[in-house]
Order: structure tokens, then sequence, then C-alpha cells
DNA sequence: TTGGAATGTCAACAAGGCTGACTTAAAATG
DNA sequence: CATTTTAAGTCAGCCTTGTTGACATTCCAA
């Protein structure tokens, strides 16, 4: 069923398609995707929070004053799931929740200075690896990471990536 | 305190290092795993099977006979969280465990065709997304997806990764 | 023969997903 | 203005998958 895709019967080099080579780069993904997670989960252990916070903390900090309804659709969970998570940030102060200037039903999230706190710390320890993997690996290699990386995701998923811009506070 | 990191201070051109360039590869990762997990996730559904009885069923594949000792270290979960996941795939008829030859002790993992065909389902599934993304990103591009990847697992974790060898049946 | 290793199992718990039902407030629409 | 729709929040309950801790069994090896 799956065999033969890869082979190499075509004029081009299509040695890189073979079933192994996919199989390699699944692996690559399940391993990396742990070392990319561990450096800030040794840290969410100390404050009892979990990934699910991180998340949250990293969108929010990434789309200021975002509303429920937009994280939602970026982190993929239900409104349930991620109010669960989002009560204790607020409730700890993390995170502040302002009734929407335009639409008084919306609620635009935003980081107080101590959620911006730890979402640096989780992110610098996040980036710490990924700068050392970029620099290991080269700016043409990093290149490519983010080509596959991007040719992998959703298509709709593809265009909120995208849309996501840097903020300049 | 992350600042400056990835200035363009140097000679060289660091631009792939700066903050937002990793933030960007960051949440590419985040992305791409949802896609990467996605096409399986829902074979898995139709079967109550979850992302760990695919975890399990691929590396039985991948390594014929494994002990669950190196199974749990390939996964990286307690023996308890495992047992659960392979005690019902063996009632299910998917896993046979066959005690070792050698060290009776041990127990040894294998595939039931059963096993073998809902494996293949998966992997297929899988694979076809990372041969669409390899496809359109080109061979230089996966050359460069693997090498990050590898240069960000741990470093026990890169070599389990690259001592994973093809089974040849 | 005894210590320790490999495995399996039980119980209890937590995080973080999910669905479904329901409320409140406010906007949009007829 | 009345109605419908939308955004958000909440409660209850369920599932998967991870965790500890305790304990039994088997059996290799010193």
């Amino acid at each position: 069923m799956a065999e033969g895709h890869g082979s190499a019967s075509g004029g081009e080099n299509l040695l890189f398609l073979t079933d192994e080579q996919l199989r390699k780069g699944i692996e690559a993904m399940f391993f990396a995707y742990r070392g990319f997670t561990a450096d800030p989960d040794r840290i969410l252990e100390d404050h009892a929070y979990g990934r699910a916070h991180h998340r949250a903390l990293h969108f929010i900090n990434r789309t200021h004053g975002t509303t429920v309804n937009n994280l939602l659709a970026l982190l993929g969970v239900t409104k349930q799931s991620l109010n669960r998570v989002l009560r204790t940030l607020i409730e700890d102060g993390l995170v502040e929740s302002r009734v929407g200037r335009t639409d008084r039903r919306e609620r635009n999230l935003y980081l107080t200075p101590k959620g911006e706190a730890l979402e640096r710390a989780l992110s610098e320890a996040q980036r710490e690896r990924m700068r050392a993997a970029y620099r290991a690996a080269g700016p043409q290699a990093v290149a490519g990471f983010r080509q596959v990386l991007e040719a992998m995701m959703d298509d709709d998923i593809r265009r909120q990536y995208l849309g996501l811009r840097d903020r300049r506070p």
C-alpha cells in the first residue's frame, strides 16, 4: 500500500521521499518535540502550572489584547478547557481581562508584569534550546526546517501562523 | 535578558538567531505538531485508542521483539503508564508478548497481523502528510529540517534516535 | 542462597482534553 | 422594539494519559 512511493524510478532524485526517510522524519518530530517542551516544563513544575498555561501565556503575550475566541482558535481547544487555565492565571494575577471597548461582550486579555515575567522565563528557556539548535544547524538548515514545518500544518492553521506579528510595545 | 542575542552586531549574518525568528520557530513547532498528529488521531478515534497506543505500535513495529524496558526508555513514560496501554493492545490481539528466550524475566513484544494492519494504517496517514510536506519543501529543506530537529533533542534521546534501524523482515 | 533486576499489578491522584446544558450580557437584526 | 445571535463564563461529568507508591513474582547472577 505504502510501498513504491519513494522509489528512485523517476529521473529526479526522490530518495528523500522513501518510506524509511519519512519514518525517520516522524520519529525526529516525536523526539524533538520532547526536547522542545522539556525546559519550560521544568520551570512550570515549580509554579504548579502545566503546558496549557504556558501556551496561553505565550499567545497572550504574542497578541496583546486578544479576545478569548481568538485564543481558542489559536490553541485549538474548547472554551471550557481554556477557561480553566485562564481562570487560574487571572486569579494568580498573571493575566488581566478587560471588557472590550467597542464590543463590550468581548474580553481583551493582557499579561500583567508578573505574567510577563513568567512568560519571559519560559520563553527564554525554550528559545535558548532553539538558539543552540539553530546555531548548530546553520541558517540554511533553519530555512528548510521552517519550510517543512509550514508545509506540515493544516491550511487554516498555517494562515493563522503566518498572520502572527511580533508585538511592538 | 533575552535581548541582543540575535543582533547583527557580528560580521556574519546572524539574523536567523533573532528572538523574533526563534519565536516563529517555536510557534512553527507547536502548530506543525498539531498537523503531524491530526491524521492518525482521526483513525485512532474509530478504534477507541489514543496517541499512546499509536506510539507503542510504532516502536514495537520499529524494533521487533523489543523489551518493555527498552520501550519505556524510547517513550519516556513510566512502566505503569505504558502497561495500561500495552495491556489493552495485548487483550485486543494487536500485540504479542513472548517470554524472553535468554532472559526469561523479559518480555519480547511483537505486532500480530492485526496489529501490523493498524500500525500500517496509522503510519500511512502520517507518512502521507510528511510526504506532501517533504515534496512541497524539497530535498534541501528536508535535510535542514532533520538537522534542526536532531539538534533540538536531548543528548541521550538523540543517541536512541540515531540508533533506530529500519527492520528487514 | 540470597540480592537485585525486570516485570506486572493495584490504588489513588492530577492535568488537561472533551461534551452537554445553562446563564448573562450585549450586539445585531428583523 | 422584540427577537435572535454571539461572546463569555460556569457547572457537572467523563476520558486519556501521565504521575507515585506499594507490593508480588520471577529468575539471573554473585
